[in-house]
DNA sequence: TTGACACATCTTGCATGCATCATTAGCCTC
DNA sequence: GAGGCTAATGATGCATGCAAGATGTGTCAA
């Protein structure tokens, strides 16, 4: 269902996979609209590939369309950040506790050697490296799991968060990374130790200060603004 | 994203609330072939609707598109049956949990109620009834949870497990009503001690065993041609 | 000045037609 | 007779055109 091969895959796949891109990068703010023939022109295709792409995105929950009326990216609610945080909690508390139950598979190594480069990045003070190195942690600790469904999930979880804009954020603007680092590091070490227990508690404690954090900085922003900017610059 | 109001919502919105519903209650097997005219002409619109439909079902899980080829039920693997109903362990575990937490909300009365006419069910003998309460009883648990998207995610897992047709070959076949009926009351009890710790504990045993029941069942039949039957029968 | 109403405009929803590619049946060759 | 090749067939992928609905604006009346 995420794409992995884009090469040659239609005009269909190449345009759900721009729009993801840029919806998650942050270049398409939420509440932005997506104009199916300004997008038919930039792409250089008809509006039905357009139309098939969105339509995609929609039920991946990353835009919403609304009939005859337009296509817009989505602008979560503070409680749909809330409620998608905590299913993020519960998949990846779960992800972490299967990782560790799973014993030395390839992915504990890449994950000592993620921890060791976020330490290197956090003691460097390499903010943008860190935040690199934090979607790689999440991502190593739910392939980890060894589920593929569980995977999938958690994917479509994280665009309709808008996670990567998020995190980088809250990362940036809460000096969290210190303490983020460090919970990193006691996770991977009740991964190593094979405590899924205490695999599953701590990730889901960190989910939860990660959330807290986020919710501050958003707080502190006044903020809603910010999240859901008007479509266009006021006249 | 689930569809709940159907009326007059463009013919996109019908044929995939009716196609979805079809593959669920099994009058479309899996592997069975979807061909966009003939869904055409069935439904009496063009194929554009019928592709967009198709589409949305795809990113859903419940079919799968073979570009230049055509789209099929999909058909899950013994693999991935199991990976889905890890998953659904760990979201409705949590579920059961978050329930409890939630103390005296209207769906606990709903839920006693359910539980109630579930013995009355297995006491008599009417499977059929039995069948469609524990349906009624997992979505009471998961909306009582109270987390819109736990539901989502949880609603397209269901649809991906094609579970509807799986929990009826499963209580239909292993007599396993009533050991099912009695495990929903263990976890009811601990949610109406707002026992969140048991609840989820007890639910995450109970998701194993009809697990266990199902492949017990699949396994006993041989059964992998049942699953993903030919899609059309032998010249 | 404010309110409602009608209309112009822009949007998407759907129908239709053509191009492209996978499949398969038939034929030819070995 | 078996295997490979070719061409017909049927499917989807995409382009385009038209229709229906929603939104915003301008006008008119109170």
């Amino acid at each position: 269902m995420q794409e992995t091969a884009s090469v040659q895959r239609g005009a269909q796949a190449r345009v759900a996979h721009q729009l993801r891109a840029r919806i998650t990068q942050g270049n398409l703010m939420p509440g932005a609209v997506l104009s199916e023939s300004a997008l038919a022109q930039e792409f250089g295709v008809s509006r039905t590939p357009i139309r098939e792409a969105l339509k995609q995105l929609q039920t991946e929950g990353m835009v919403v369309i609304k009939p005859r009326v337009g296509t817009f990216v989505s602008a979560p609610s503070r409680l749909e950040i809330n409620e998608l945080f905590e299913v993020k909690e519960i998949l990846e508390g779960a992800a972490a506790r299967l990782f560790a139950a799973r014993g030395n598979i390839p992915e504990l190594e890449l994950l000592r050697e993620n921890v060791r480069r976020s330490d290197e990045a956090v003691a460097a003070g390499d903010l943008d490296r860190f935040v690199a190195l934090v979607h790689e942690y999440h991502d190593l600790i739910i392939t980890g799991a060894g589920n593929s469904k569980l995977t999938q999930h958690y994917r479509t979880l994280m665009n309709q968060l808008l996670y990567s804009r998020f995190v980088h954020m809250s990362l940036r603007r809460s000096g969290r990374a210190p303490q983020s680092d460090h919970e990193h590091q006691s996770i991977l070490q009740a991964i190593e130790a094979r405590d899924g227990v205490t695999a599953e508690r701590l990730m889901r404690d960190h989910v939860r200060a990660s959330q807290q954090a986020l919710m501050d900085v958003l707080n502190f922003d006044g903020a809603e603004h910010r999240l859901s900017g008007p479509t266009s610059p006021a006249p």
